[in-house]
Order: structure tokens, then C-alpha cells, then sequence
DNA sequence: GTCTATACACCGATAGAC
DNA sequence: GTCTATCGGTGTATAGAC
């Protein structure tokens, strides 16, 4: 008597369609800004109707909420390349990172929109989907970490910095390179600072969380 | 016979209707969120029928639109007041202003929203409510100037760090203030890093735009 | 000019037949 | 699973009462 067969052809067949379902999604938002996703715009470009849809998603939302754990799913791929390849020397490896983080962030507007929320008014990610972008936190806590910066206030004035660094970039110049030209000089701001901060307080280097 | 009269009731009370019905859309603005300013709320506070509102304002997007210029030029008042009450020292004066502005944009949450864009799905301001925003960066780099900082990208990266620390705080720690207090020392990294490169480089202090 | 009633096209979502 | 039909919601256009 032959057992379950290894290979679930129904379960391979719905994963592809949701991954059709989402791949139009990506390229709605693309071609038409990510607000002009609807339901039946992406069901049409897989050649369904609109409440189809709802057989493979609980939700609009619940679209979103896949796309947002594709997109932080995609930089963790990314970042953790960039974790293997980076320079040795603290503000190099910095650089890197801040470079790796801001090319990846601009090259896709509205994957970046997704990502860092707003945009799509509500929309909350599930804790699934929120999960590799926890990853990624990780690996930058862990290069940071590796040149002895792990104070949480740290992390979050570098955050802020390269964050407003994209901000500006994508609802300014989108397409060009006015912030990203300041991107070294920002992480050696940055770094210059911290530098300067351990030098008249060289005993707090374990405090952050 | 006498002339046209120097008050004209009529106009004075659509100017009044009109800053009604924009009162009533921040109250929802606040209670409910940006996205939940539907027309048919907005008529029924001010007790009017949501086609009604199409006499005062050519579309929703208008009613965004005044809502701009409003909060801009709250910002310009704030600014203004700033300016004349920085201190004369370039240090000091620079930290003055970048708190002014991030106190400004992080006490209302769905005013900073709508003022810094996103949020609001294909929303573009006017030139005419865009006036008082060109007035408020004209303000802020006049009080620059006065220090010798003149050079677009200085402008670009100081712009880009106070606007990165107040997206992560109303991202991610909304009424805290884990990168309020960041901006003081945010504002010393800056300045540092400005002393650095002049000393550097002393002959490039008029090079921006 | 100001407001209303009506209507339209679109949206996300649900129910139920097949 | 996918369909049709439909619901309540949205922004908005228009015709007409006052």
C-alpha cells in the first residue's frame, strides 16, 4: 500500500497562484502608484474576478501584508550578502551598509513605500510577515556590533539619519542622486560623532539595551 | 449715491463657511486619521449634505489642499518667531531651530503627515498653498546663512537628518521621545561635521546654489 | 450663490449557486 | 475554486429648488 505521495500537486498549484496573484499586484503598484492596487485590476491580470481573489487572500490587506513580507524577505537576502562582503575597517563597513540600505531602499519606490509603511493608510503587517524585517534588524545590530557600537541610541540616530536620507531622496529627487551623493559623508558624521562621544566618555561602551 | 461698502457681508461669510468646513475636516483629522476625512462626515458636522461641500471646494483634493497651506503657515508663524528668538551663537542657534521644527511636526501627528505628503494617495499641493512651505525653507536658510552655511548640500543633509529623526518618532515611537532626544546631539554631529570639512577644504564656503 | 436630491462609477467585501 | 449578484461605502457630477 502506497503512503501520502511526497509531492502535493494542489498545494504546489495554489502556492503559484498566490505567487501570480502577488507578482500582479507588484506590477500594478508599479505601473500605477501602489494606491491604485484593487482588487479587481489585479484579478483581471490573472484573468479572475474580483471575489476570486478572496479564495487565496483573506483580504486586500492581507495582499499587502504578503508583499510587505516579500519585500523585507528580499532585503534580508540582500543584507545578508552585504554582511559577508563587507570591509573589516569600522567606517568602511559602515559605508557599506549605509550603501547596501539606500541603493536598495530607492532602486524601488513602491516596495520602499510598503516597507516603511505609511502610504497604505491602516495597514498593519501580521507578526509573520513582520518577521524578516526583525531579521534584518538583526544582522545591522550584529555588523554594528562587531565594531562595538550597541547602544540602542546609537542605532536609532543612524536609522533616522539614513532613513531621512531615503525620505529625501525618493519625495525630492526621485530618480536622481542629490541625497545619495551625501550618503558617505553622513555615516562619517556619524561615526566622527561617535568617535568624539567615547573620547570624553570612554567608560560607557555597554550600556545600550 | 453711495459706492460699493468697504465690508462685504457676503464674502466675509463664505470665508467663514469655508474655514468651518476645514475645522470640521482636521476634527476628523484627529479623532478618526487622515484617511478617515470622507466628505459625507465632514458635510454632516458642519450640517450640510456631502454634495453641498462641492460650493466652497472644487473636489476633496481641495479640501487637502487648503488643509496644506493652513499647516504651512502655522509653520511659517512658528518660524518666523524663531528666527527673531534664536540665539546669536551658530551652535546654539541651529539646535534652537532644529527643535522648533521637530516639536512643530511631531505635537500633531496627522498635520505632519499631511504637511510632509504621503499618507494621502496622489495628493499634490497647489503652487499657491506650496507659497508658504518655499517661505518656511526661505526662513530657515536665511537663519543659516547668517552663520555661513550657504551650500545646497549642507541644507540638503541638515534637512534630511531633522526630518529623519521626526519620521522615527512618529513611526516608531509615537508621543515618546526616544529621538527627541537625539536632536541635540544630531545637531552637534552636524555642526561638527561642517567645522571639519571647511578646515579641510577653506576655500570652497561659496560654492552652493 | 447656496444647498439639496439624485445618480453614477468605483471600491472592498459577502452570499450562494455551480 | 470560481463564478454571478449584490451590499454598503466612497468621491463626484448634475439638475433644480430657494
Amino acid at each position: 500500500m502506497l503512503g501520502k505521495p511526497t509531492r502535493n500537486r494542489q498545494a504546489e498549484r495554489r502556492l503559484a497562484t498566490r505567487l501570480e496573484i502577488l507578482d500582479a499586484a507588484w506590477a500594478v503598484a508599479r505601473e500605477k502608484g501602489l494606491s491604485q492596487v484593487t482588487l479587481r485590476e489585479v484579478a483581471d491580470r490573472v484573468g479572475m474576478r474580483a471575489p476570486s481573489l478572496y479564495s487565496h487572500f483573506d483580504s486586500k490587506h492581507a495582499i499587502y501584508d504578503a508583499m510587505f513580507g516579500q519585500a523585507w524577505s528580499e532585503a534580508l537576502t540582500v543584507f545578508e550578502a552585504a554582511k559577508s562582503a563587507a570591509p573589516s575597517e569600522r567606517r568602511a563597513a559602515i559605508r557599506y551598509m549605509a550603501h547596501t540600505y539606500f541603493d536598495f531602499a530607492v532602486s524601488d519606490l513602491p516596495r520602499n513605500q510598503l516597507m516603511n509603511l505609511r502610504m497604505v493608510p491602516d495597514f498593519e503587517p501580521s507578526p509573520q510577515s513582520y518577521e524578516p524585517a526583525v531579521a534584518v534588524m538583526g544582522i545591522a545590530r550584529e555588523l554594528f556590533a562587531r565594531h562595538d557600537i550597541t547602544a540602542q541610541e546609537d542605532l536609532d540616530l543612524y536609522t533616522a539619519v539614513v532613513g531621512g536620507l531615503v525620505d529625501s531622496q525618493q519625495a525630492n529627487d526621485p530618480g536622481g542622486d542629490r541625497w545619495g551623493r551625501l550618503v558617505d559623508r553622513a555615516v562619517d558624521m556619524f561615526v566622527d560623532n561617535l568617535d568624539r562621544i567615547r573620547h570624553q566618555q570612554p567608560a560607557m561602551s555597554t550600556k545600550g539595551e
